[in-house]
DNA sequence: GACGGAATAGGATGATTGTCCTACCCTCTG
DNA sequence: CAGAGGGTAGGACAATCATCCTATTCCGTC
């Protein structure tokens, strides 16, 4: 707690408010305010503004990966873990409903930016495309996980953008009770098509 | 055509770049390129760089108003006009890809620019919202038309998101498929729930 | 052809931006 | 106590921004 550099505060306020603001919206003032620096000292710590945005989409992938694993070692079955993703939306609507999706937001401001970050913060995405592709693997359904995995990173990002919009919490639980709905149903296909493969043999 | 006054000109090149680049990343400077005209000139026509967001939003607001309109006329069922508004995804596509939704990633960067303007993008979203609903009802899904329209609205802005961060096409026409597939299940519940009523009666 | 108002050009302005520079202040080490 | 070096403060810098101002051009009317 206490030992937290100079440079783990600056990332760290610097998430924040690029979640909040965005990134180009957010200026070095902005974050000296917070962090409680002078202005023209960044540059001890970083070389330019968008070395503190690197640092935080690394800082963000790093947390992301370790609660993608994290979820891998408390649900034994798959679509225990689908549901903690699914989940995320409840757990943080409240800032959803105010500052939409992280990842969603930062790429898409990357990419109308046409940022040189732009690939990294993609990343984020991948990394949550790949996990639950394979959980979708996992559960039976292999030929189509990725197609899976893609719907459902869709529709989590739908939600979010629309309950930002709208500043709708009641539509995140809407949605969600629909995704958990739709994810049961793919679980009972994968049942009656392991079944029905197994009875071809 | 040629009868376009100079504010079309600013109000068409803003529209296109606000929606390339984003609002705030489009400066007069960029406008001005397009359109040709001197920088200081704009202030002519308008009084601020947040008069012409307005004026951009007024005739997307006119244009999509007129859309939605002509669909009600081109298709005589419901389920045609619904299908036609999945249908821009594909019509779009190439620019989804680059840019993502034009209506979602205004409203986003709207609202972390915390802009006055926010309200008035969102009655885009609106649009669409009451138009969909309206089309649910007719369908003889009255009851839970307007979960049925934003469900559909979320979907839309998922898949516009991923396919520009992940710079895909093939995933547009994946989901669309799924999509009208939805709409179909949608109309048989609506035909089923409409016989059940009737035999309770 | 002269006038008037609409339309335009292009530079000035002040604020803000990211970036850089230099002087300072701690806190160790010898 | 002297020196060194990591860390910091705060102003200077050029660039860019939205905005404003004024001189000029265009065009229709008398």
């Amino acid at each position: 707690m206490s030992d937290k550099t100079t440079r783990d505060h600056i990332v760290e306020a610097a998430d924040q408010l690029f979640y909040r603001q965005g990134y180009e919206h957010t200026s070095f003032s902005d974050i000296a305010d917070v962090v409680q620096i002078s202005r023209g000292n960044f540059y001890y710590h970083f070389k330019s503004k968008d070395e503190i945005l690197d640092a935080v989409i690394n800082v963000r992938l790093t947390n992301t990966r370790r609660m993608l694993e994290q979820w891998e070692v408390d649900g034994k079955h798959p679509a225990d873990r689908i549901r903690s993703f699914i989940h995320i939306l409840i757990a943080n609507r409240a800032k959803i409903k105010r500052y939409g999706c992280p990842v969603g937001t930062l790429c898409t401001e990357l990419a109308k930016l046409d940022h040189a970050s732009h690939t990294e913060a993609n990343r984020l995405f991948t990394l949550f495309r790949t996990w639950l592709r394979r959980q979708f693997a996992l559960l039976g359904r292999k030929a189509d996980a990725d197609e899976l995995a893609m719907h459902l990173l869709a529709r989590s990002q739908g939600v979010a953008t629309l309950a930002n919009a709208f500043h709708d919490e009641k539509f995140i639980k809407q949605e969600v009770k629909q995704m958990l709905d739709w994810l049961r149903s793919c679980t009972e296909n994968a049942a009656r098509n392991a079944h029905d493969e197994h009875g071809a043999d």
